[in-house]
DNA sequence: ACATTAAATGAACAATGTTCAATTGTTCTA
DNA sequence: TAGAACAATTGAACATTGTTCATTTAATGT
Protein backbone atom coordinates (compact mmCIF):
# COMPACT_ATOMS: atom_id res chain seq x y z
CA UNK A 1 0.00 0.00 0.00
CA UNK A 2 1.20 3.59 -0.77
CA UNK A 3 0.15 6.72 0.15
CA UNK A 4 -3.56 6.74 2.60
CA UNK A 5 -5.73 9.21 3.84
CA UNK A 6 -7.26 7.23 6.66
CA UNK A 7 -5.24 9.83 8.79
CA UNK A 8 -2.87 13.18 9.01
CA UNK A 9 0.31 12.31 10.37
CA UNK A 10 -0.86 13.82 13.18
CA UNK A 11 -3.48 11.03 14.03
CA UNK A 12 -0.51 8.67 13.08
CA UNK A 13 1.76 10.24 16.16
CA UNK A 14 -1.73 10.08 18.62
CA UNK A 15 -2.62 6.73 17.60
CA UNK A 16 1.02 5.31 18.18
CA UNK A 17 1.25 6.71 21.28
CA UNK A 18 -1.82 5.86 22.24
CA UNK A 19 -1.00 2.34 21.58
CA UNK A 20 2.41 2.29 23.28
CA UNK A 21 0.95 3.16 26.53
CA UNK A 22 -1.41 0.77 26.12
CA UNK A 23 1.05 -1.70 25.57
CA UNK A 24 3.44 -0.43 27.97
CA UNK A 25 0.27 -0.27 30.34
CA UNK A 26 -0.49 -4.30 29.84
CA UNK A 27 2.75 -6.08 29.20
CA UNK A 28 5.65 -3.45 30.67
CA UNK A 29 8.11 -1.56 28.87
CA UNK A 30 9.58 -5.08 27.34
CA UNK A 31 6.42 -5.59 25.16
CA UNK A 32 7.31 -2.25 23.81
CA UNK A 33 8.27 -3.25 20.01
CA UNK A 34 8.30 -1.55 17.04
CA UNK A 35 6.04 -4.04 15.34
CA UNK A 36 3.41 -4.75 18.21
CA UNK A 37 2.83 -1.06 17.79
CA UNK A 38 3.02 -1.04 14.25
CA UNK A 39 0.26 -3.92 14.22
CA UNK A 40 -1.92 -2.43 16.87
CA UNK A 41 -2.48 0.76 14.76
CA UNK A 42 -2.90 -1.23 11.79
CA UNK A 43 0.45 -0.12 10.65
CA UNK A 44 3.56 -1.59 9.23
CA UNK A 45 6.76 -1.05 11.10
CA UNK A 46 8.34 0.88 8.57
CA UNK A 47 5.26 3.44 9.37
CA UNK A 48 6.83 3.91 13.66
CA UNK A 49 9.79 5.01 11.86
CA UNK A 50 8.55 7.29 9.62
CA UNK A 51 7.07 8.86 12.29
CA UNK A 52 9.71 8.64 14.98
CA UNK A 53 13.38 8.34 15.03
CA UNK A 54 14.03 5.45 17.19
CA UNK A 55 12.24 3.39 19.50
CA UNK A 56 13.63 5.39 22.49
CA UNK A 57 12.27 8.25 20.77
CA UNK A 58 8.98 6.41 20.76
CA UNK A 59 9.43 5.89 23.99
CA UNK A 60 10.59 9.53 25.06
CA UNK A 61 7.17 11.00 23.24
CA UNK A 62 5.18 8.76 25.37
CA UNK A 63 7.04 9.54 28.44
CA UNK A 64 6.63 13.17 27.78
CA UNK A 65 2.60 12.24 27.00
CA UNK A 66 2.73 10.69 30.84
CA UNK A 67 4.71 13.98 32.17
CA UNK A 68 1.67 15.84 30.65
CA UNK A 69 -1.18 13.91 31.70
CA UNK A 70 0.26 13.78 35.31
CA UNK A 71 0.40 17.92 35.07
CA UNK A 72 -2.94 17.49 33.97
CA UNK A 73 -3.97 15.61 36.96
CA UNK A 74 -2.52 17.42 39.94
CA UNK A 75 -2.25 20.95 38.43
CA UNK A 76 -5.33 22.51 40.02
CA UNK A 77 -4.54 20.57 43.47
CA UNK A 78 -3.06 22.87 45.84
CA UNK A 79 -5.48 25.65 46.58
CA UNK A 80 -2.59 27.77 48.32
CA UNK A 81 -4.39 28.20 51.82
CA UNK A 82 -2.47 25.40 54.16
CA UNK A 83 0.62 24.23 53.30
CA UNK A 84 0.40 20.94 55.14
CA UNK A 85 -3.15 20.18 53.59
CA UNK A 86 -1.89 21.45 49.61
CA UNK A 87 0.56 18.53 50.35
CA UNK A 88 -1.89 16.39 51.42
CA UNK A 89 -3.78 16.91 48.42
CA UNK A 90 -1.02 16.66 46.11
CA UNK A 91 0.25 13.04 47.68
CA UNK A 92 -2.49 11.64 47.31
CA UNK A 93 -3.41 12.80 44.02
CA UNK A 94 0.26 11.73 43.03
CA UNK A 95 -0.47 8.20 44.45
CA UNK A 96 -3.77 8.14 42.56
CA UNK A 97 -2.45 8.69 39.26
CA UNK A 98 0.50 6.17 40.14
CA UNK A 99 -2.57 3.67 40.83
CA UNK A 100 -4.47 4.82 37.56
CA UNK A 101 -0.77 4.86 35.39
CA UNK A 102 1.49 2.78 37.30
CA UNK A 103 3.63 0.86 34.30
CA UNK A 104 4.19 4.36 32.71
CA UNK A 105 4.67 6.31 35.27
CA UNK A 106 7.52 3.80 36.31
CA UNK A 107 9.48 4.47 33.22
CA UNK A 108 9.81 8.16 34.03
CA UNK A 109 12.87 7.75 35.31
CA UNK A 110 14.15 5.16 33.68
CA UNK A 111 17.34 5.81 31.73
CA UNK A 112 16.77 5.73 28.45
CA UNK A 113 19.56 6.67 26.02
CA UNK A 114 22.08 4.76 26.13
CA UNK A 115 23.70 7.04 23.65
CA UNK A 116 24.86 9.71 26.05
CA UNK A 117 22.94 12.05 24.06
CA UNK A 118 21.37 14.76 26.73
CA UNK A 119 17.38 15.12 26.89
CA UNK A 120 15.93 17.42 24.35
CA UNK A 121 14.97 20.50 25.68
CA UNK A 122 10.80 20.18 24.62
CA UNK A 123 11.42 17.05 26.88
CA UNK A 124 12.88 19.02 30.27
CA UNK A 125 9.91 22.13 29.73
CA UNK A 126 7.62 18.61 30.46
CA UNK A 127 9.44 17.19 33.34
CA UNK A 128 9.46 20.73 35.04
CA UNK A 129 5.40 21.40 34.63
CA UNK A 130 4.92 19.21 37.35
CA UNK A 131 7.45 20.03 39.33
CA UNK A 132 5.82 23.49 38.84
CA UNK A 133 2.54 22.88 41.06
CA UNK A 134 4.82 21.45 43.58
CA UNK A 135 6.60 24.73 43.68
CA UNK A 136 3.53 26.54 44.12
CA UNK A 137 2.67 24.60 47.44
CA UNK A 138 5.55 25.54 48.80
CA UNK A 139 5.87 29.28 48.40
CA UNK A 140 4.43 30.02 51.76
CA UNK A 141 7.65 28.87 53.18
CA UNK A 142 9.51 31.12 50.92
CA UNK A 143 8.08 34.05 51.27
CA UNK A 144 10.90 36.72 50.74
CA UNK A 145 10.03 35.23 46.72
CA UNK A 146 13.29 33.49 46.32
CA UNK A 147 12.31 31.55 43.12
CA UNK A 148 15.91 28.97 42.88
CA UNK A 149 15.34 28.73 46.15
CA UNK A 150 11.59 27.07 45.88
CA UNK A 151 12.76 25.44 42.68
CA UNK A 152 15.48 23.86 44.66
CA UNK A 153 13.11 22.45 47.45
CA UNK A 154 10.46 21.73 45.41
CA UNK A 155 12.49 19.03 43.39
CA UNK A 156 14.43 17.91 45.93
CA UNK A 157 11.06 16.66 47.81
CA UNK A 158 9.71 15.44 44.75
CA UNK A 159 12.14 13.44 43.32
CA UNK A 160 12.75 11.61 47.00
CA UNK A 161 8.67 11.05 46.70
CA UNK A 162 9.24 9.64 43.04
CA UNK A 163 12.17 7.50 44.21
CA UNK A 164 10.03 5.94 47.05
CA UNK A 165 7.45 5.89 44.55
CA UNK A 166 9.33 3.65 41.84
CA UNK A 167 11.05 1.44 43.97
CA UNK A 168 7.43 -0.43 45.09
CA UNK A 169 6.57 -0.96 41.62
CA UNK A 170 9.49 -3.59 42.03
CA UNK A 171 8.54 -5.09 45.50
CA UNK A 172 4.50 -5.16 45.48
CA UNK A 173 4.75 -6.28 49.30
CA UNK A 174 6.26 -5.90 52.54
CA UNK A 175 9.31 -4.32 50.85
CA UNK A 176 9.59 -2.77 54.10
CA UNK A 177 8.02 -4.48 56.79
CA UNK A 178 4.25 -3.69 56.44
CA UNK A 179 5.01 -0.09 55.20
CA UNK A 180 3.90 1.03 51.67
CA UNK A 181 5.48 3.14 49.39
CA UNK A 182 2.45 5.56 50.12
CA UNK A 183 2.75 5.79 54.02
CA UNK A 184 6.62 6.15 53.19
CA UNK A 185 6.65 9.23 50.79
CA UNK A 186 4.05 11.09 52.54
CA UNK A 187 6.16 10.91 56.10
CA UNK A 188 8.86 12.09 54.12
CA UNK A 189 7.14 15.03 53.25
CA UNK A 190 5.69 15.92 56.19
CA UNK A 191 8.75 15.65 58.27
CA UNK A 192 10.68 17.58 54.74
CA UNK A 193 8.46 20.52 55.78
CA UNK A 194 8.97 20.39 59.47
CA UNK A 195 12.38 20.60 58.55
CA UNK A 196 11.82 23.50 56.35
CA UNK A 197 10.00 25.01 58.86
CA UNK A 198 11.77 24.58 61.58
CA UNK A 199 14.85 26.32 59.75
CA UNK A 200 12.67 29.30 59.02
CA UNK A 201 11.95 29.78 62.46
CA UNK A 202 15.80 29.80 63.58
CA UNK A 203 15.98 32.66 60.92
CA UNK B 1 35.40 -28.18 23.67
CA UNK B 2 34.13 -30.61 26.07
CA UNK B 3 34.41 -30.76 29.93
CA UNK B 4 37.00 -28.48 30.77
CA UNK B 5 39.55 -28.15 34.06
CA UNK B 6 40.44 -24.44 34.00
CA UNK B 7 38.32 -22.77 36.25
CA UNK B 8 35.41 -24.11 38.83
CA UNK B 9 31.73 -23.18 38.73
CA UNK B 10 32.39 -20.82 41.32
CA UNK B 11 35.38 -18.95 39.51
CA UNK B 12 33.36 -19.35 36.39
CA UNK B 13 30.57 -17.28 38.38
CA UNK B 14 33.01 -14.95 39.51
CA UNK B 15 34.45 -14.47 36.20
CA UNK B 16 31.03 -13.75 34.41
CA UNK B 17 29.91 -11.22 36.94
CA UNK B 18 33.20 -10.02 37.17
CA UNK B 19 32.84 -9.10 33.18
CA UNK B 20 29.37 -8.02 33.44
CA UNK B 21 30.18 -5.32 35.74
CA UNK B 22 33.11 -4.12 33.64
CA UNK B 23 30.58 -4.29 30.75
CA UNK B 24 28.01 -2.24 31.96
CA UNK B 25 30.31 0.20 33.83
CA UNK B 26 32.07 0.69 30.20
CA UNK B 27 29.25 0.74 27.89
CA UNK B 28 25.69 0.87 30.24
CA UNK B 29 22.94 -2.02 30.21
CA UNK B 30 22.25 -1.98 27.09
CA UNK B 31 25.64 -3.14 26.30
CA UNK B 32 25.20 -6.01 28.61
CA UNK B 33 24.82 -9.29 26.23
CA UNK B 34 25.11 -12.98 26.74
CA UNK B 35 27.38 -13.31 24.22
CA UNK B 36 29.60 -10.42 25.15
CA UNK B 37 30.03 -11.68 28.83
CA UNK B 38 31.07 -15.14 27.08
CA UNK B 39 33.49 -13.46 25.02
CA UNK B 40 34.77 -11.46 27.83
CA UNK B 41 35.64 -14.71 29.82
CA UNK B 42 37.14 -16.97 26.93
CA UNK B 43 33.65 -19.19 26.91
CA UNK B 44 30.72 -19.26 24.82
CA UNK B 45 27.52 -18.47 24.97
CA UNK B 46 26.27 -21.78 26.15
CA UNK B 47 28.13 -21.55 29.63
CA UNK B 48 25.98 -18.45 30.35
CA UNK B 49 23.32 -20.34 30.78
CA UNK B 50 24.81 -23.00 32.74
CA UNK B 51 25.42 -20.58 35.12
CA UNK B 52 22.43 -18.74 35.13
CA UNK B 53 18.84 -18.93 34.09
CA UNK B 54 18.80 -16.48 31.82
CA UNK B 55 20.19 -12.80 31.20
CA UNK B 56 18.09 -10.86 34.35
CA UNK B 57 19.27 -13.79 36.50
CA UNK B 58 22.69 -12.67 35.89
CA UNK B 59 22.18 -9.15 36.00
CA UNK B 60 20.28 -9.49 39.18
CA UNK B 61 23.66 -11.38 40.64
CA UNK B 62 25.31 -8.29 39.20
CA UNK B 63 23.19 -6.09 41.54
CA UNK B 64 23.70 -8.05 44.07
CA UNK B 65 27.41 -7.37 44.09
CA UNK B 66 27.35 -3.78 44.03
CA UNK B 67 24.92 -4.28 47.08
CA UNK B 68 27.29 -5.88 48.88
CA UNK B 69 30.59 -3.65 47.81
CA UNK B 70 28.23 -0.56 48.54
CA UNK B 71 27.84 -2.08 52.15
CA UNK B 72 31.67 -2.67 52.38
CA UNK B 73 32.50 0.84 51.41
CA UNK B 74 30.13 2.64 54.00
CA UNK B 75 29.39 0.41 56.98
CA UNK B 76 31.97 1.99 58.84
CA UNK B 77 31.34 5.39 58.09
CA UNK B 78 28.67 6.25 60.95
CA UNK B 79 30.63 6.75 63.79
CA UNK B 80 27.67 7.41 66.36
CA UNK B 81 28.86 10.62 68.16
CA UNK B 82 27.33 13.41 66.28
CA UNK B 83 24.27 12.40 63.84
CA UNK B 84 24.65 15.47 61.82
CA UNK B 85 28.25 14.50 61.35
CA UNK B 86 28.15 10.80 60.53
CA UNK B 87 25.16 11.77 57.83
CA UNK B 88 27.40 14.43 56.21
CA UNK B 89 30.03 11.34 55.73
CA UNK B 90 27.47 8.78 54.95
CA UNK B 91 26.18 11.53 51.98
CA UNK B 92 29.98 11.41 51.52
CA UNK B 93 30.73 8.06 51.52
CA UNK B 94 27.54 7.52 48.96
CA UNK B 95 28.04 9.67 46.42
CA UNK B 96 31.97 8.74 46.45
CA UNK B 97 30.81 4.99 45.37
CA UNK B 98 28.17 6.88 43.02
CA UNK B 99 31.24 8.05 41.33
CA UNK B 100 33.30 4.94 41.22
CA UNK B 101 30.50 3.10 40.20
CA UNK B 102 27.80 5.21 38.30
CA UNK B 103 26.33 3.20 35.66
CA UNK B 104 26.33 -0.29 37.64
CA UNK B 105 24.48 1.22 41.05
CA UNK B 106 22.49 3.28 38.15
CA UNK B 107 20.81 -0.16 37.71
CA UNK B 108 20.09 -1.12 40.98
CA UNK B 109 16.43 0.49 40.90
CA UNK B 110 15.83 -0.72 37.21
CA UNK B 111 12.87 -2.91 37.19
CA UNK B 112 14.21 -5.91 35.64
CA UNK B 113 11.88 -8.95 36.16
CA UNK B 114 9.37 -8.07 33.80
CA UNK B 115 8.08 -11.47 34.15
CA UNK B 116 6.06 -10.13 36.98
CA UNK B 117 7.91 -12.54 39.81
CA UNK B 118 8.77 -11.30 43.16
CA UNK B 119 12.74 -10.70 43.79
CA UNK B 120 13.85 -13.87 45.28
CA UNK B 121 14.35 -13.53 49.23
CA UNK B 122 18.80 -14.02 49.41
CA UNK B 123 18.70 -10.09 47.15
CA UNK B 124 16.39 -8.75 49.53
CA UNK B 125 18.40 -9.19 52.47
CA UNK B 126 21.59 -7.57 50.16
CA UNK B 127 19.23 -4.77 49.60
CA UNK B 128 18.74 -4.45 53.37
CA UNK B 129 22.45 -4.37 54.51
CA UNK B 130 23.33 -0.64 53.10
CA UNK B 131 19.68 0.19 54.88
CA UNK B 132 20.80 -0.75 58.19
CA UNK B 133 24.06 1.48 58.27
CA UNK B 134 21.67 4.43 57.94
CA UNK B 135 20.00 2.90 60.60
CA UNK B 136 22.31 2.66 62.59
CA UNK B 137 23.41 6.65 62.18
CA UNK B 138 19.60 7.77 62.72
CA UNK B 139 19.28 5.20 66.26
CA UNK B 140 20.45 8.35 68.49
CA UNK B 141 16.43 10.47 67.19
CA UNK B 142 14.70 6.90 68.24
CA UNK B 143 16.14 6.60 71.90
CA UNK B 144 12.96 4.38 72.60
CA UNK B 145 14.25 1.64 70.75
CA UNK B 146 11.71 1.43 68.25
CA UNK B 147 13.24 -0.85 65.80
CA UNK B 148 10.47 -0.78 63.29
CA UNK B 149 9.88 2.86 63.34
CA UNK B 150 13.99 3.76 62.95
CA UNK B 151 14.10 1.57 59.71
CA UNK B 152 10.67 3.14 58.28
CA UNK B 153 12.75 6.55 58.86
CA UNK B 154 16.09 5.56 57.43
CA UNK B 155 14.59 3.94 54.78
CA UNK B 156 12.22 7.23 53.78
CA UNK B 157 15.07 8.82 53.61
CA UNK B 158 17.45 6.79 51.92
CA UNK B 159 14.91 5.60 49.02
CA UNK B 160 14.63 9.84 48.88
CA UNK B 161 18.25 10.48 48.26
CA UNK B 162 18.99 7.44 46.43
CA UNK B 163 16.03 8.66 44.23
CA UNK B 164 17.77 11.84 43.56
CA UNK B 165 20.81 10.67 42.39
CA UNK B 166 19.48 7.96 40.26
CA UNK B 167 17.88 11.18 38.15
CA UNK B 168 21.20 12.93 37.66
CA UNK B 169 22.71 9.61 36.00
CA UNK B 170 20.31 10.82 32.84
CA UNK B 171 20.64 14.26 33.06
CA UNK B 172 24.34 15.02 33.67
CA UNK B 173 24.12 18.91 33.66
CA UNK B 174 21.92 21.74 34.86
CA UNK B 175 19.11 19.85 35.18
CA UNK B 176 17.98 21.40 38.38
CA UNK B 177 19.84 24.91 37.88
CA UNK B 178 23.15 24.77 38.73
CA UNK B 179 22.43 22.50 41.60
CA UNK B 180 23.74 19.34 41.75
CA UNK B 181 22.15 15.30 42.90
CA UNK B 182 25.11 15.73 45.66
CA UNK B 183 23.91 18.73 46.65
CA UNK B 184 20.36 18.21 46.67
CA UNK B 185 20.54 15.23 48.30
CA UNK B 186 22.43 16.59 51.38
CA UNK B 187 19.29 19.38 51.67
CA UNK B 188 16.99 16.69 51.81
CA UNK B 189 19.39 14.71 54.62
CA UNK B 190 19.72 17.68 56.59
CA UNK B 191 15.79 19.07 56.25
CA UNK B 192 14.64 15.36 56.73
CA UNK B 193 16.63 15.77 60.21
CA UNK B 194 15.95 18.74 61.02
CA UNK B 195 12.19 17.67 60.81
CA UNK B 196 13.00 14.52 62.69
CA UNK B 197 14.40 16.59 65.44
CA UNK B 198 11.53 18.86 65.87
CA UNK B 199 9.20 16.36 65.79
CA UNK B 200 10.95 14.98 68.77
CA UNK B 201 10.85 17.92 70.70
CA UNK B 202 7.29 18.32 70.70
CA UNK B 203 7.02 15.20 72.42
C1' DA C 1 -4.54 11.68 -19.08
C1' DC C 2 -0.17 11.93 -17.39
C1' DA C 3 3.64 13.26 -14.35
C1' DT C 4 5.03 14.30 -9.85
C1' DT C 5 5.23 13.65 -5.07
C1' DA C 6 5.32 11.48 -0.80
C1' DA C 7 3.35 8.03 2.27
C1' DA C 8 3.38 3.23 3.15
C1' DT C 9 5.32 -1.13 2.66
C1' DG C 10 7.83 -5.34 3.85
C1' DA C 11 11.85 -7.97 2.53
C1' DA C 12 16.42 -7.98 4.26
C1' DC C 13 20.34 -7.59 7.66
C1' DA C 14 22.68 -7.86 11.80
C1' DA C 15 22.15 -8.81 16.48
C1' DT C 16 19.54 -10.52 20.35
C1' DG C 17 17.94 -14.30 24.12
C1' DT C 18 17.54 -18.99 24.61
C1' DT C 19 17.63 -24.06 23.72
C1' DC C 20 19.64 -28.52 23.26
C1' DA C 21 21.73 -32.41 20.63
C1' DA C 22 26.35 -33.34 19.83
C1' DT C 23 31.01 -33.24 21.33
C1' DT C 24 34.87 -33.93 24.18
C1' DG C 25 37.59 -33.58 28.29
C1' DT C 26 37.68 -35.81 32.98
C1' DT C 27 37.00 -39.49 36.19
C1' DC C 28 35.80 -43.92 37.65
C1' DT C 29 35.94 -49.00 37.20
C1' DA C 30 37.69 -53.41 36.13
C1' DT D 1 45.70 -49.51 30.92
C1' DA D 2 41.28 -49.77 28.26
C1' DG D 3 37.02 -48.28 28.02
C1' DA D 4 32.67 -47.03 30.06
C1' DA D 5 30.20 -43.42 32.46
C1' DC D 6 29.74 -38.75 33.44
C1' DA D 7 29.27 -33.91 33.05
C1' DA D 8 30.93 -29.58 31.28
C1' DT D 9 31.20 -27.03 27.00
C1' DT D 10 29.97 -26.02 22.62
C1' DG D 11 27.76 -23.67 18.74
C1' DA D 12 24.31 -24.33 15.26
C1' DA D 13 19.54 -23.24 15.13
C1' DC D 14 15.16 -20.64 16.02
C1' DA D 15 12.25 -16.96 16.94
C1' DT D 16 12.32 -12.18 17.63
C1' DT D 17 14.33 -7.75 17.84
C1' DG D 18 15.67 -2.70 15.87
C1' DT D 19 16.48 -0.51 11.73
C1' DT D 20 17.07 0.49 6.71
C1' DC D 21 15.62 1.47 2.08
C1' DA D 22 14.35 0.21 -2.68
C1' DT D 23 9.91 -0.49 -4.36
C1' DT D 24 5.07 0.24 -4.68
C1' DT D 25 1.02 2.91 -4.86
C1' DA D 26 -2.28 6.37 -3.58
C1' DA D 27 -3.03 11.29 -3.77
C1' DT D 28 -2.13 15.65 -5.96
C1' DG D 29 -0.92 18.91 -9.56
C1' DT D 30 -0.86 20.17 -14.51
Amino acid sequence: MGRRSDHSRGDLLKMAIDAAERIVESDGIKGLTARRVAKEIGYSVGTIYNLFDNLDDLNLHMKARTLDAMYEFVKDVPKGNDVNEDFKALHNAYFEFLRLNPKTLGTILDRVSADGKPLPDWYLEKVAKPFSVVEFALTPYFPEGNKTEVEYAARTLWCGVHGIAILELDNPVDFIGQTSAEEMALYLIQTFLKGLHSHKSQK
